[in-house]
DNA sequence: CTTTTGACTTATT
DNA sequence: AAATAAGCCAAAA
């Protein structure tokens, strides 16, 4: 690990750094995370798969569908529950929607200091 | 070094 | 609305 990776710090660290950044009760797609670290939603997804600090809300980061990507067997019960306790509502399909508790994207909530 | 492996997204049937 | 295909590219083996 040379001096390559100065200023290009590993790419699961920035992952992480966002999405400690989601609030309480709202969640954010792997999309908008990759958006956001610049890279592709997959690796956001890697990444997540990689957790091992307790502190990383993973359980706020779903898909672009509003859907939980992990298995029920794999532990997606477990991810909509977590939710579920954050407040967060599920419709009939099992979706969330991002109008309503998308991290930046909430309708609701309270609106950011627009300063043109 | 090469190969495999995906907690995705978007466009296209 | 639901299934498929292609693009994506960093880690881990």
């Amino acid at each position: 690990v040379a001096e390559s990776v100065k200023t290009d710090l590993h790419l699961f660290p920035r992952i992480y750094a966002l999405v400690r950044q989601i609030p309480t009760g709202r969640v954010a797609s792997y999309g908008q995370i990759a958006s956001l670290a610049g890279c592709t939603a997959r690796e956001v997804g890697y990444a997540m798969a990689a957790v091992k600090d307790p502190d990383i809300p993973w359980q706020r980061v779903i898909n672009s569908q509003g859907k939980i990507s992990l298995g029920e067997q794999s532990g997606g019960a477990l991810q909509r529950q977590l939710l579920l306790d954050e407040g967060i509502q599920f419709d009939d399909r099992g979706r969330v929607n991002f109008k309503v508790y998308g991290w930046l994207s909430a309708a609701s909530e309270d609106i950011q200091p627009t300063l043109f």
